[in-house]
DNA sequence: TTGTATGCGTTATCAT
DNA sequence: ATGATAACGCATACAA
């Protein structure tokens, strides 16, 4: 049973008290399961951190106290102690995803292996509030920080500047950065993409971009995707859509492709994302072209939806549980040695192609 | 730029210091902040607390130090010195699935609007993980604490007795417990399906469970679904297939279905889950059963597959954001006013009923 | 309104 | 192997 609240076990010898107590936590302390078990708390202390160096008949007192009362240390307490406290703040930018979830699990699972505590905040997609959160974690003094993004504000980035923490950008892959980086990179997936109709033996190959032009990343997966064409021998071939809309520039790309003459028609389309690929499957019967029979498709992201299609749809999942369970590793790497080589650390985590009707050409 | 961590800025005065120095955080401290606003730390901490009661010069004097340092008070010290930390501990079953995602985000959208910082761990479904998850909680002294199931282990009882701070549990809920509820009644749901095939006049409907007998979450919402039968005045009609798994469950009930003779047939089916439910709509057909024609179908859970069967499957959303949100108000209300009434309190929220073809009868 | 002294629960340091 | 004591950064009671 714990001590009564009204009055404290713990504290420290009574005599000479001149203030009212302050109000004591309620819970055991380690004055509390030291007097209990017959040591001082210094050999509580070493109980917890340096068990070797307590004798076996001391440990056995205190194990059979801690048990008995589920003791466990106060880990603020602890903190201020030692200015090592485990807990490692991330910013995520939408928990609700079921992609960043995967990202979260293999953050805690790290996190947890390494006695470390996952601090977690949602910042919707929000500067704004990625900034808040990070305010937040600071008070925590955090030994390491993963964001996901790497287009901070003004604060944050003074913000982050002054922490002195190892902080990782996770999720994708930028190069040049003053931090840790691990993740997916772009050019890499349209590179991927690019190879995957080159080596099925296709020649005209598009890719095709919503009007959404402030979207960095789809057109880094464009620049990867005419990378690898030019390296084939092939002429690239990036298609803009009108439409910022994923569903509008979808129908867009496949009306543009059904207006070709036959020949001149590509023989497989990239799309930007697997909605739009998605929406190009769905509406392109409809103008005389099958899929993947007069058109091969292949989109980006791997949603839900993308495997029940007919036909189901190719595409590229980032390997989200391995980029933030690598995210943690860097996380630990850096608490235990510091950083050898001195610069930022940069992995880049592959996706994965996840092949299915809709890009088979033969 | 933050204090040089070598020679720490922050101490008390260093006369008659005896002891070598103990590790500064090589941040600023109150004390740091104080002394460059010209202020006593004392000052500087109200500042925080109870601005009001501070001059507004020093205010401003101080409010400048702190913007330029990027200063945030450490948590750490501040909860040892107040007893009243601002976490708050959540054990999820499974931070992957998109449904318990949409609940962590409720609960940290209503913990970053009341000042507290959410702490989660992820038991995938392990009583053991849920244990030990909350073992390390319990270190950092939570405010409360959420749980998503209400069937712990003996030693996580024990614990959770000991802990003596709110407890929520939240996802499903149970009556008669001596923590706080937030959730749906599976008996609702279950009547809830139940009577929208009665509103639509229909008069034979079977609850179909799968074979895994320990569920006892399907089973209560065949409770449910008797109830509402009985209160209509028609005869309950609860299936139970031998198969333990869903996907052969359902087929086996399809089967058992196209065996009667027509006019035997139920006119409705209310499946388990989704993922009998959109088993039976895609084999059904082929045993010359129409859905809905010839036999209406509903679900539970609203799996995203659900929107996207021909047709699209009628089945019930818990909204887990809600939950989530709901359980966190619950804490903070527990924490302001105490427990008013006295006993735990117990909030049902209610289900959506997600309308789509499958259940159409006329 | 502001400052001084003290304690929160733990660990580091020094002494035995 | 064990213990006494100070210190971590902050907030509170009390004094001015």
């Amino acid at each position: 049973m714990p001590p009564d609240p009204e009055r404290p076990v713990s504290g420290r010898s009574t005599a000479r008290r001149q203030r009212a107590a302050r109000p004591s936590s309620g819970t055991y302390t380690v004055r509390d399961i030291a007097a209990m078990a017959g040591v001082s708390s210094v050999t509580v202390s070493r109980y917890f951190n340096e068990p070797q160096r307590v004798s076996e008949a001391a440990r056995a007192r205190i194990a059979r106290v801690v048990e008995q009362t589920s003791y466990v240390p106060n880990q603020a307490a602890r903190f201020l102690a030692t200015n090592q406290g485990g807990v490692v703040g991330a910013v995520m930018q939408n928990v609700t995803s079921a992609t960043f979830a995967d990202m979260v699990r293999g953050m805690s699972d790290m996190a947890e292996r390494n006695g470390l505590q996952l601090l977690l905040a949602n910042s919707n997609f929000s500067r704004d509030s990625e900034g808040r959160a990070l305010r937040t974690f600071a008070g925590w003094h955090p030994r390491a920080l993963v964001l996901t993004r790497s287009d901070h504000s003004p604060e944050t980035d003074a913000l982050l500047s002054r922490l002195r923490v190892p902080i990782v950008e996770a999720w994708e892959f930028h190069a040049g950065r003053p931090f840790h980086q691990v993740g997916f990179c772009q050019l890499t997936v349209g590179r991927m993409l690019a190879r995957h109709f080159i080596g099925q033996g296709a020649a005209r190959i598009r890719f095709v971009l919503n009007g959404a032009v402030e979207d960095g990343r789809a057109t880094r997966r464009s620049e990867g995707y005419a990378q690898a064409m030019v390296e084939a021998g092939l002429a690239p071939d990036v298609w803009r859509a009108g439409a910022a809309d994923d569903v509008g520039a979808a129908r867009e790309a496949i009306a543009a492709i059904a207006a070709l003459a036959p020949a001149e028609r590509p023989r497989a389309a990239i799309f930007a994302n697997d909605s739009m690929a998605i929406t190009a499957i769905l509406s392109a019967p409809a103008l005389g072209i099958g899929v993947p029979a007069g058109l091969a498709i292949a989109g980006f992201g791997d949603t839900p939806l993308s495997a029940v299609t007919t036909p189901a749809l190719t595409t590229v999942r980032p390997d989200a549980y391995a980029i933030g369970s690598r995210a943690l590793a860097i996380v630990v790497a850096a608490l235990q040695g510091g950083t050898p080589g001195g610069g930022p650390q940069a992995v880049e985590v592959p996706c994965a192609l996840v092949e299915r009707e809709s890009s088979r050409l033969c």
